[in-house]
DNA sequence: TCTGGGGTCCTAGGACCC
DNA sequence: TCTGGGGTCCTAGGACCC
């Protein structure tokens, strides 16, 4: 049985996500503005802003020193990324309670698919399926508002980005439902910025050749070449599976795949130094640091890693990466030995680095075999892991050496970011 | 204004192999 | 001596998302 083209794909967004949870752990900050990013006077950004700050133009990743010149009278919080997780988990608990196929996104967003639930929820007050499906949505999110007291926004569509856009215009705790035949007018009056995966890049081009809008990309011809496929990937996105395409079950459609969670990805840990570093030592430490922290994150969730990659950000910004591959490994020396090789050939004497990273990326799944002749951690490191694994990674901590301008260690660590939580 | 940290995906050139 | 074309892997960079 084929899927109805309908409008079943709905995307949940959490609201502000990380100010209404601090809202909900400290109710005084309740009707004020709110801006939750790095402290005051650090080099961070913020990583949610209220509505309230958000009419003075603050917005997230915007660097604090602007947020704080534009809502001088906000109240500024910590961003504490331990604490929203178990939020995000209990929303989609609610979620799963109403729909059988949801994805993670983010920490804050969500896609479903009703497909195949219109009968199950059918009731006599429906006019048709599809207000069968928005109501139920409806009745799932203010379930999530009752029982988390937190705000959701749905979008519902025939694709991903439509129902994606739709939860945006459906913002604050609102459902938008898109019908299917309604993508093309609901779509086209919207800036390009608006289509997932247009952005700041694209957007400016776009405005270069005098096109501001998604109706007025659409009407460039797909073999422009002055926009390359992003004709076709907008129109793409707002064409209902099964029209003009041979449809998929729901399940086998690549926005609804499940990843391998062990064989894919990358895992990677970076810091931004609270002052540019200049001596080789001490970009050692903070490497050893990293090192340490990205495997042990590899282990916990097992794998091994076939490239090390590190990342160097220089005072003035710009960016390199230097990658080596390895036979599979997840074990802190084998890494440790790669990465510091890597540090050594790219230092240069005469520029100071803002920033230091280590990717672990090409991931193969563990084998059994490897580790009876090559241990991934020597004794003492398999009961650190196993303290960490219990209490987690800040359980033990490990001194660094070197300290920028100092003569000889000791001294203290100089990563910012001190005492956050594990890296997720 | 002075720019976090975690990711995914795409492109492109060169090495290497057949 | 000078010459294919295709495929895969490696590496670096960049756009984009939250």
């Amino acid at each position: 049985m084929s899927p109805s083209p309908a409008a079943r794909i709905a995307c949940l967004d959490l609201d502000t996500f990380f100010v209404s949870v601090e809202r909900l752990l400290d109710p005084s900050l309740v009707g004020v503005p709110v801006v939750v990013g790095g402290r005051k006077g650090s080099r961070g950004v913020v990583t949610s802003a209220s509505y309230e700050v958000r009419a003075l133009g603050v917005r997230s990743g915007m660097p604090m020193a602007e947020a704080v010149r534009r809502a001088p009278d906000a109240a500024f919080v910590p961003t504490r990324h331990d604490v929203y997780g178990g939020y995000a988990a209990q929303v989609k608990a609610v979620v799963e309670r109403f729909c059988p196929v949801v994805r993670t996104a983010s920490i804050d967003e969500f896609f479903l698919d009703f497909h195949g639930c219109e009968r199950l929820y059918h009731r006599p007050v429906d006019t048709d399926a599809d207000a069968t499906i928005a109501r139920v949505v409806r009745e799932m999110r203010e379930a999530i508002q009752a029982e988390v007291r937190l705000p959701a926004s749905v979008g519902i569509g025939t694709t991903r980005p439509v129902a994606k856009m739709a939860s945006a215009r459906a913002k604050p705790a609102g459902v938008l439902m898109v019908r299917r035949g309604e993508e093309l007018a609901f779509a086209a009056p919207l800036p390009v910025r608006r289509f997932p995966g247009i952005g700041p890049v694209a957007e400016e081009r776009l405005a270069g050749l005098g096109i501001a809008t998604l109706g007025a990309l659409l009407a460039i011809p797909e073999s422009d070449p002055r926009v390359g496929a992003l004709v076709a990937t907008v129109r793409a996105g707002l064409t209902p599976p099964g029209l003009g395409a041979p449809a998929l079950p729901a399940r086998d459609r690549p926005a609804f795949q499940e990843h391998d969670a062990v064989a894919e990805g990358s895992l990677s840990n970076e810091r931004t130094f609270f002052a540019d570093v200049g001596e080789r030592l001490v970009a050692e430490d903070a490497l050893r640091a990293l090192v340490e922290r990205v495997t042990w994150r590899l282990r916990r969730r097992g794998g091994r890693a076939r490239t090390v990659t590190l990342k160097l950000r220089y005072a003035d910004f710009t960016t390199i990466t230097r990658g080596r591959s390895v036979p599979p490994t997840a074990a802190e020396a084998d890494v440790l030995a790669v990465a510091l090789d890597l540090l050594r050939a790219a230092w240069s004497r005469s520029l100071r680095i803002r920033l230091l990273g280590v990717q672990l990326s090409n991931l193969v799944a563990p084998e059994a075999q490897v580790a009876l002749f090559a241990p991934p951690r020597p004794r003492m490191g398999a009961a650190i892991d196993a303290v960490r694994d219990r209490f987690g990674y800040d359980a033990i901590r490990m001194g660094a050496v070197h300290k920028e301008g100092a003569r000889k260690p000791p001294g203290r660590p100089v990563l910012a970011g001190k005492g956050s939580p594990p890296g997720r």
